[in-house]
DNA sequence: AAGACGGGGAA
DNA sequence: TTCCCAGTCTT
């Protein structure tokens, strides 16, 4: 069922242009900013893609330099952001624009939608932000926010729900300010009506027309059935050094953490027992071996329980399928320029304040 | 239509 | 613990 929002569109520019958030991307919304900012905001917080969209701006300034940059330094500057991919989208994509668009990003929906990386949602974002194109930009806050004032429980994670949604909004979406009109309804889902608790309802600017909080259904909007448990695996984490190096090898490039760097392990379970008779069996003589803790790292479908040993090794054998394309890497340069997901923190540490102090992130 | 794909903040 | 975030891509 469509719905009509009536006059929402002036209260929700006139809530915006006092509390909207000053944000970098906001502040100079040129078309690469929005961009960059759009990828790094894909199920991510703003307050954890501040200091990544700085960052990331100061060390690749324009779409050129983007198309041009080494993976390992582009994945560098994503380490610890998550969904990796949209690292490496983000350069095809450049790479893209470089060859057939001049070095300049379109401001067409349908060719930003072509783009890797950018799917409804953000190109619509990029379109009437950047380009001032009036088009929506239905995300996680805009499905919440529109159902909630419209007092609707449909299950939003079916498709038909957000077509209609997009009907609905390109019915009122303003011509002379659709960026802001898109933001306003983010920033409100993202500062008033919040998904997780109560929503501060006495601030917001579309109260006296929302539908669930004069019936009470807040609290049931939106609605979207539960998910699936996650799966568990288990893993032995081997933090391996010889003459003060350490091995690291990089991940398949595909699937999790595709491309990344990590440290060599088995997908079991091991103590030091079962660990001492597997390096004997590889050829692996250890000068010692020291367990080094537990850890869990929770992904969105697995979760890893980890048991992690750090091994001090006399000599290097022939060939071992743990040292099978590893590389030797000194404590300065795994910071520096390898990129290792956050799964791996609680051993990465072990390596860092293995010595002398040093100054980390 | 469902699953893969990170990490962290908040309740 | 659970939820979910300025979603997209693959199967």
């Amino acid at each position: 069922m469509s719905y009509d929002y009536g006059e929402i569109v002036p209260y929700l520019l006139t809530w915006f242009d006092y509390n909207a958030r000053i944000l970098a991307w906001r502040d100079n919304p040129k078309p690469y900013y929005v961009w960059v900012s759009e990828i790094m905001l894909q199920q991510t917080r703003v307050e954890a893609v501040k200091g990544y969209f700085d960052r990331f701006i100061k060390a690749l300034p324009n779409i050129q330099a983007l198309a041009e940059v080494e993976e390992d330094k582009l994945l560098k500057l994503w380490e610890g952001l998550g969904y990796y991919n949209r690292a490496r989208n983000l350069q095809k994509a450049a790479q893209i624009v470089v060859r057939d668009y001049a070095g300049e990003l379109p401001g067409d929906y349908h060719m930003l939608l072509s783009l890797p990386g950018i799917g409804e949602y953000t190109a619509g974002a990029i379109a009437s932000i950047a380009f001032q194109k009036p088009v929506p930009a239905i995300d996680g806050n805009v499905l919440r926010v529109m159902k909630r004032i419209a007092g609707s429980t449909d299950d939003i994670t079916r498709l038909s729900v957000k077509k209609e949604l997009w009907t609905d909004i390109e019915r009122i979406i303003p011509k002379d300010r659709p960026g802001d009109f898109n933001q306003s309804l983010m920033e409100l889902g993202a500062m008033v009506c919040v998904p997780n608790g109560k929503p501060d309802c006495e601030h917001c600017p579309v109260v006296h027309i929302c539908k669930a909080f004069h019936e009470d259904t807040i609290a049931l909007i939106p609605n979207k059935p539960a998910k699936k448990p996650r799966k568990k695996e288990e893993r032995t984490i081997l933090v391996l050094e010889y003459q003060d190096k350490y091995a690291i090898r990089r991940r398949k490039q595909n699937g999790l953490l595709a491309g990344l760097w990590e440290f060599p392990g088995v997908e079991m379970k091991l103590n030091l027992k079962e660990l001492k008779r597997e390096l004997t069996s590889q050829g692996i003589l250890a000068a010692e071996i020291q367990p080094i803790g537990d850890a869990k790292h929770i992904f969105s479908h697995v979760e890893w329980h980890m048991t992690g040993y750090h091994i001090k090794m006399k000599e290097l054998p022939n060939n071992s399928p743990y040292l099978d394309s590893v590389i030797w890497a000194g404590r300065n340069e795994i910071l520096s320029d390898y990129s290792i997901p956050n799964a791996y923190e609680t051993f990465r540490k072990n390596i860092l304040f293995n010595e002398e102090n040093l100054n980390i992130k």
